[in-house]
Formats: C-alpha cells, structure tokens, sequence
DNA sequence: TCCGTATTGTTATCTAGCTAACAATACGGA
DNA sequence: TCCGTATTGTTAGCTAGATAACAATACGGA
C-alpha cells in the first residue's frame, strides 16, 4: 500500500529531477498516482470483501476455482494467483473451515489436494459480486482512467477519507 | 496485492457483464488491470526498500521528513501519509531505534514529539533515491502507461517474475 | 476555575503477507 | 532398482498493516 496522501508538486519533482539524472519526471509522476489510486481501491476491495468474511486472497481463490469449472490442487492455483504457499494452505484451511470450499486427497498425486468451490462458496460469489462490480464502476467514476496519468492535485486535507480526488 | 497472474478474458468478462448489470466491462478491465500493474510495482519498491532496511512506510516518512524540511509531531506526518496511528508510532520507533529520525518532546504540546531527519537519515534517502526513480523508469518502460488502461493479454506461465506483461 | 470532550501517542491483539526449513511423495537417470 | 533431485504442502517465526482500549495532556464553555 502507497498512502501517500498528497502527490510531490511539481517543483518538489523537479528538484528531484535535477538532482537525481535517472529520474523521469513524467514517469515518475504516473507512476506514483497510479500507485495512489491502486491503494485507495485495494482498500476500498478489502473493506468490502471484509464485510462478507472475506479477503482479496480469499476472493481470488473462490474466482479462479468458479471460473476454472472442476477441481484445482493447490499448485494448480498457485499458477493462477502469485501468492506464497504458506499462505495459500492458510487461506484454504479458512476456506474449509467455513465451508466455502471442500478438500480431497488428489486421486493422481499422493502429495497433492483437490480443492474445489462447493455451493456455499458459489452463494457467498454470487452474494459478493454485485457489489464488487458496483464498487468499481463507482470507483472508476469518480477516478477516471484518463486522470490515472494525469493529475497532481494539491488538495489539503479533503474530505471523502481524506482521500485526494474522491 | 492483487497478484492474479491472468485476468480475465474478455470472454469470462461478458459472461459476468451477462449475469451482473451493473458490471462495467470497460471499467473493469481497466480497473483490474491497474491494480496488476500496481501491486507489481509495489512488490518491486518493497523488494528495492527492503535491501536496503527500510520498506514503504519507512520511505515514506523519510521523504516528507526531507520534504518538510524541519521537525513534524507524529500528527502531522499522519496528515501526510494515511496510516494507522500504531503503525506510525511503531515505525518511528524503529526509524529512531537505527538512527534515521530524532524524536523529541514537542515544545508545544507536552503530548506530541517533534520528529526531524537526521544526517543519517539524509544519507539513506540519497542512497536509495537513485535506484528508486531507476526502478520506477525501467518499470514504467517495461508497462507502458498506454497499455495500463489497455491490454488484457493472455500470457501463459511467463517468465520474469512469472509476471505478464513483464 | 474546572469539568467534559478532543487530541496525541502507546499498548495489546488481530489478520495477512513473507522466507526458511521440513516431511512426504514423485520422478528420472545410473 | 534405487538414489538424488523436484515438487507439494505444512509449520514456525518474521514484518507490516488494522482496531480497540487506554493514559496523558489540551482546550473550551459553564
């Protein structure tokens, strides 16, 4: 997360760019509103997510097993979200626990699990999805796309979760 | 983080555009596709902060130290970055512990502690500095800002990282 | 003045990421 | 065959976020 609530002005930036020679002003400055805008709404993602006993990872996981159909073994999902394998064993164990997905010895590979998404996990989807999409549509509305390159508004301390161009 | 490897395709999205009307494809796609490239560019700056002791926060509260120039209390960084009050008070200590910030009774306000850069802490900016903006333009380059409202390309296991698009 | 409220910073405790080290299993070449 | 190396998943222990609850101090109106 980058929460950096005010963007370097302009003349801040150019003193960097005199001082440091592999700096790119322009690039840079992309770069950092991007990051701002990303953190604002990964935050906004995982206070949702939160809100239906969930998480970015947990939600990832739920996603890729709906849209894969069948069964995945745990490596199997590791080549589709770029998480550590401590931490997929962990998010799946919370998982089963809550009943959101189920977990079988592999029929092929003694080593590995089948995981898959059972009915509950589809409902809890189903439950999530209107309001993720909704989220975003409403994010990308008030941040549109074009200023994503854009601005460097000075702001102050703004209303809206303190949170510059919200 | 937002670490999936591959977003969606275009035709998983008009399936999901199908079921949830108040899904935005356009929007999301891009709005997806710049939470990638961010958590990417995130993981990078933390591995790039790390070698060198320090980690986003650190970094962040390093450089409007630098910006501000004098001393700030506690309160005013966190006008400046959005943290948590722990988090803030947790970090400092650490800074402080290695040398990087003094800390100091306000005059002010028996409450609050002046906080100022010390010449160490100068030091470590300005050895990180120039790898920091290196990173920045050598990743901005590798993702151009066009594609980051654009491309939705299915990759495979892609080396680099495994990241695609890299 | 002085009491209620707000602010500043700290502690305790939770979640969620990571790496390192490990056990169990698979696989492939001598 | 069978031994060295890969892979799969787990455990232990670290860092870095968050909230909730707290003590100390500031401040403002009765």
């Amino acid at each position: 997360m980058f929460l950096l609530k005010q963007l370097p002005s302009d003349e801040i930036m150019s003193v960097y760019a005199r001082r440091y020679p592999q700096m790119d002003k322009d690039q840079t400055r992309k770069a950092l509103h991007m990051l701002q805008t990303a953190s604002y709404l990964m935050r906004d993602l995982e206070k949702l997510f939160a809100s239906h006993g969930l998480s970015q990872t947990r939600f990832l996981i739920l996603i890729v097993l709906e849209r894969e159909g069948g069964a995945l073994t745990g490596a199997q999902v590791r080549e589709l979200i770029d998480i550590s394998r401590p931490v997929l064993t962990r998010t799946l164990q919370g998982l089963k626990r809550e009943g959101f997905v189920a977990i079988d010895p592999s029929q092929e590979d003694a080593r590995a699990h089948d995981v898959r998404l059972t009915a509950e996990g589809a409902k809890k989807l189903a439950e999530v999805l209107p309001e993720y999409f909704a989220l975003i549509r409403n994010f990308m509305s008030d941040n549109p796309s074009g200023r994503l390159a854009e601005t460097c508004s000075p702001v102050g301390d703004a209303g809206m979760n303190g949170r510059p161009g919200a």
